[in-house]
RNA sequence: GCCCUGGUAGUGUAGCGGUCUAUCAUGGAGCCCUGUCGAGGCUCCGACUCGGGUUCAAAUCCCGACCAGGGCGCCA
């Protein structure tokens, strides 16, 4: 790997140093660990050189972790002049180990300071860095990720990532407390929940094979496996030609499958039992970076409005939109709605039901009602008029399945491994999938989808 | 895939036929400064995406390629 790159090998080698014995690794604490009751006590801390501000006589370095920053203070009388001159010269963003004394202060920032008596640099930083961290000059997105790894290290984007931990955690804490259990399915399949045009194609030891699109045909085989209520958090792959500020080619799918419901409606209540957790979950721990993000926390109260598609489309019609019902609502229609509801109703968050079956071609396991075959009971939920979960009640019942296979151009043998669950004892049951970045990016505001993910897959870009 | 817009120092930009030896900020190299945290002061460094064409003259106009941004369709 470094062979097309000697020069920054031969460079990477040169620079680095050992940890010197003066340095104990295993002591070093991380910024947010320290204090000012921490008076006087000799510290070890290590991280990113953010920032140095040189006065002449005296220095501040701001040293950087995941926690946050530390300042270290160089009053040039009281350090040794070669260390004094190394930790000031560093160039930004090189990695440093530092041991000194910490030093309760008011005048700096944090109430405290750290008064260097040994540094190690682990790595030295090239110059000029590919992108600031800290500069007050906009960088393209574009530029940003493919310097990903430096992006990260900004304290703004990392919060995105510290949110989307917790808004992952309060998911898993909600679906294990309501019986959920967290699996996992392949991601290497033989055939798609829908049609073929959206799948990545591969090659396996020389046979055709797919990149899934959607855990669906395994969540429902596991429904006749007899798990009852499964979850899955896990990549999703679409090979969609979407170039849009909310398509990824590679996305993170959380899906829920639950047995022995009576109707679409047991679905959505837990649709909404887990949005509504985790929202209020990432509101009540991350305070700190929501805040940096300009975000205000919110509790959300279940239940959320329910309007029928039909519905939708009236409301719309109303505000001057061409759409006739049964038709599909275009992008343009969505986030009309999206401040319909809102005004109306006084929620960001609602479902769309009885979604016409014609708009769920594709879904052929969906089940439609039986009053009315024309409809499913099949909905959306969506925040801000943008689509975060689909789901409903499924087909159980195999000569029905089959029906609908077949009514969608598909040729029910090449479902086999499938359609046999569905012949020896599978329950009714349904379920939904909810796109965990299109969660991020609605609750976060994101300008694009990209941001919520550490390095986004798109129609172009497939490195870093 | 379609429509629109754009590609100028490491980064973000101004300029849109001659006055461009290309603006500003940020950054980098260096110097000064004992309380910085959007530090300040001074010096220097660094760029017109590529290929054709039009013109006396092209960063600037035209064509093509490549790359990027926005929108649509489709979807989580």
């Amino acid at each position: 790997m470094f062979g097309a790159h000697p020069f920054l090998y031969r460079q990477w080698l040169h620079r680095s140093i050992r940890m010197p014995d003066a340095i104990d690794m295993a002591t070093r604490a991380r910024s947010s660990k320290l204090s000012a009751s921490m008076d006087g006590q000799e510290v070890t801390v290590a991280g990113w050189v953010q920032d140095t501000r040189n006065l002449g006589g005296i220095s501040f370095i701001q040293l950087r972790d995941r926690d946050g920053t530390v300042q270290l203070t160089l009053p040039k009388k009281k350090i040794e002049p070669g260390l004094f001159k190394e930790l000031t010269t560093i160039p930004r963003e090189s990695v440093i180990a530092v041991r000194g004394t910490l030093k309760a202060n008011k005048e700096a920032r944090a109430g405290f300071e750290i008064i260097p008596s040994a540094m190690a640099a682990l790595n030295v930083a090239e110059t000029p860095l590919p992108m600031g961290v800290i500069d007050k000059v906009n960088i393209d997105l574009d530029t940003r990720l493919s310097n990903r790894f430096m992006d990260l290290r900004r304290e703004q984007v990392l919060a995105i990532f510290k949110v989307r931990d917790a808004l992952l955690g309060g998911s898993r804490e909600y679906l294990s407390s309501e019986g959920f259990l967290e699996v996992q399915t392949p991601k290497i399949v033989a055939a798609g929940a829908e049609g073929g045009a959206t799948l990545f194609k591969l090659s396996y030891f020389g046979r055709e094979a797919y990149l899934a699109q959607s855990p669906q045909l395994y969540k429902q085989s596991l429904m006749g496996a007899g798990f009852e209520r499964i979850f899955e958090i896990a990549p999703a792959y679409r090979a969609e030609l979407s170039d849009t500020v909310r398509h990824l080619s590679e996305f993170t799918s959380l899906d829920v499958e639950m047995s022995f419901v009576k109707d679409s409606d047991d679905v959505m209540k837990v649709v909404e039992g887990l949005v509504a957790h985790a929202i209020t979950h990432v509101s009540r721990k991350c305070t700190a970076e929501l805040s940096m993000l300009g975000i205000e926390p919110s509790e959300q109260k279940p239940p959320f409005p329910r309007l029928t598609h039909e519905e939708c489309v009236r409301l719309l019609q109303g505000a001057g939109k061409k759409i006739e019902v049964g038709q599909d609502i275009d992008t343009d229609g969505e986030k009309m709605l999206g401040d319909i509801v809102k005004k109306e109703h006084g929620s960001r968050l609602y479902f769309i039901t009885r979604f016409p079956t014609e708009l769920k071609r594709g879904t052929f396991y969906a089940m439609r009602l039986d009053e009315d075959p024309s409809l499913t009971g099949y909905f959306d939920f969506e925040f801000d008029g943008e689509e975060l979960v689909s789901g409903g009640q499924r087909e159980h019942r195999l000569p029905r399945l089959i029906a609908q296979i077949e009514e969608n151009d598909m040729s029910p043998e090449a479902f086999e491994f499938y359609l046999k669950a569905f012949r020896f004892g599978m329950p009714p049951h349904g379920g939904f999938g909810l796109g965990v970045e299109r969660f991020l990016h609605m609750l976060l505001r994101l300008p694009n989808i990209r941001e919520c993910v550490l390095f986004p897959r798109d129609r172009v870009r497939i490195a870093p």
